[in-house]
DNA sequence: CGGTGCGTTGACATTTCTCAACTGTTGTGG
DNA sequence: CCACAACAGTTGAGAAATGTCAACGCACCG
C-alpha cells in the first residue's frame, strides 16, 4: 500500500478534502494501514497519543472504562470518520478508549509528524479542522439534548429522526446501525425499555420494525412524541 | 475602552494566551465591549454570526429553544470563557441562543476580520484554538457519560466529584454556581428528585446543604456512589 | 410590606428498572 | 450438515426510583 492507493482514500476525510493534491501526497507518505478484528483494542484512554486514526472499513467504537467495570460507549463510527486528531494535536493523552467492531476493520494510522508539519504548511487545514471539531460538538450539544429529555420515548423518537432514512411511498426506512442492545445504551435505557416502546408503537399501527429495520408508517407521531407529546 | 485595557484581558483567554503581543494588540483593536442585565438576549439560534465572545464579568447561557417552549440550557460561562468561535469559522449561523444570567454582565465582542485574520497570519492560533475546542469536547464527552447514567443519585454524585471544591479540615466546601433548579435541569431530572437526594444524603449524615453551598463531610461516599454504588 | 419565584415537603401516580424465563439467530466444531 | 453453545432480543411480573401535583415557607425585590 503505497501513497497513490492511499491518497483518494485521504480526500475523502473531513480534515483534507479542501487540500491541494501535493499536501494530500504528503501526508500519505507517512501513513500506516491496520486490519482488525472485532473487539481488537485499537488504544487506551491514557495511553499516550502516537497517531490518529480514518476508518476506512469496518467499524470502531470509541469508549470509557468505568470504575464498576461497565463501559460507556462514546461514539461509534464507520468507514470515512477520523477520530483522535485533537488528541494528537493538543493533550498527548487518548481521552477515550478504542476497539473494533467488526471483522475486518481496516484503519489508516496518520502519525504526528506529517500532520504537524500541514498544519504549519498550510493555513487551510486549521479551519478545516476547526470545522470538523465544530461539527462533533454541535452533534454532542444534540445529544446531552437527547438525553436530557426524561421520558425514554421521546429520546428515541428524537434520536430516530435525527438517523438518516430512506422513503417508501410515504413511509420513511431506518436501518439501525447499531445493536438494539447498543442503542438501548446510548440512550440511556434498558435493552427491555426499548424493546416494549418499539412494540407498543408497533401494536398502536403507526411503526413497522423488524431485525434492524424500523419503518415509520406517520412520520408526524415521531416528531409529536419527539416535541414532547405525551405517548398514549 | 482602547485596545491597551482590551490587551491584558484578551491575554486571559484561552484561544490567545499563547500569542505575542503584537497579534493581541492587532486583534484588540477590533474589539467591543458590551454590558447587558439578567436576561438580556446575545443572539439567538440560527442568527446568522457576526462575532464570537469572550465574557468579562457576570455569567452567560448558551441554550436551545425546543418545540414545545421549553430550553435547555447547554452551557453557563462565566468570567474569561469564550464562545461561538467556532461557529465564527465555520458555519455562518449559532447553533444555539445565548443570554446573560447577571446584572451587569460584560461581554467582549470580536468581529471576524481579526479572527480571521490572525488565523492567516500566526500559525500557532490554529492548533491554540483545536487545543481549546478539544477540551470543550472532552468537557461535553463527559457530560454525554454523566447523563448516560440511569439513577439520578449517580449523576449527582459524578456532576459534585466534577465541581472546584475547597477543603475546610477533612470536609470538600462546593459552591453551587447554579440554581438548584437549573442544577436538575442540567441533571436531567426534577427540582424535587434533587432536593429529596441531598436531604437524604444529609439524613445518611455525609453531607451538609445550605443554600448554594454544598458540604462533603465523606468524600468516599461520593465516589462510591459515583462508581455505581447502590444508594442506602 | 406585599408580591414573585425558588426551594422544600408530602401523597400519589407512573415510568422504568430488575430479575427471570424463554425464543430466535448466529457461529462453531464435530 | 447438524447439534450445540453463546448471545441478542423479547416478554412477563413485581419492585423501586422518579415524576406529578399541590401546598407551604422563605428569601429577595420593589
Amino acid at each position: 500500500m503505497d501513497a497513490t492507493e492511499l491518497r483518494p482514500l485521504l480526500r475523502e476525510l473531513p480534515h483534507f478534502r479542501a487540500l491541494p493534491a501535493d499536501l494530500v501526497d504528503a501526508i500519505a507518505g507517512g501513513c500506516k494501514l491496520r486490519t482488525l478484528d472485532a473487539g481488537a483494542i485499537v488504544f487506551l484512554e491514557r495511553d499516550p497519543c502516537r497517531a490518529f486514526f480514518a476508518v476506512r472499513s469496518g467499524g470502531v467504537k470509541l469508549y470509557r472504562s468505568q470504575p464498576d467495570g461497565r463501559e460507556q460507549v462514546v461514539n461509534i463510527l464507520h468507514a470515512g470518520a477520523t477520530f483522535a486528531e485533537a488528541a494528537l494535536l493538543t493533550f498527548g493523552r487518548y481521552p477515550v478508549s478504542a476497539a473494533a467492531t467488526e471483522s475486518p476493520t481496516e484503519l489508516l494510522e496518520v502519525g504526528p509528524e506529517p500532520l504537524l508539519r500541514l498544519f504549519r504548511e498550510d493555513e487551510r487545514l486549521g479551519p478545516a479542522m476547526v470545522a470538523s471539531l465544530s461539527m462533533r460538538l454541535v452533534a454532542l450539544v444534540e445529544r446531552v439534548e437527547e438525553l436530557s429529555t426524561i421520558q425514554a420515548g421521546e429520546r428515541l423518537a428524537r434520536w430516530l429522526l435525527r438517523q438518516p432514512s430512506r422513503m417508501d411511498g410515504s413511509t420513511s426506512v431506518i436501518e439501525l446501525a447499531l445493536a438494539k442492545k447498543e442503542l438501548a445504551a446510548h440512550l440511556a435505557m434498558t435493552p427491555e425499555t426499548l424493546s416494549r416502546l418499539l412494540r407498543r408503537w408497533h401494536e398502536d399501527g403507526w411503526i413497522e420494525s423488524e431485525r434492524a429495520t424500523v419503518r415509520v408508517l406517520r412520520g408526524e407521531r415521531l416528531v409529536a412524541l419527539a416535541d414532547g407529546a405525551a405517548d398514549g
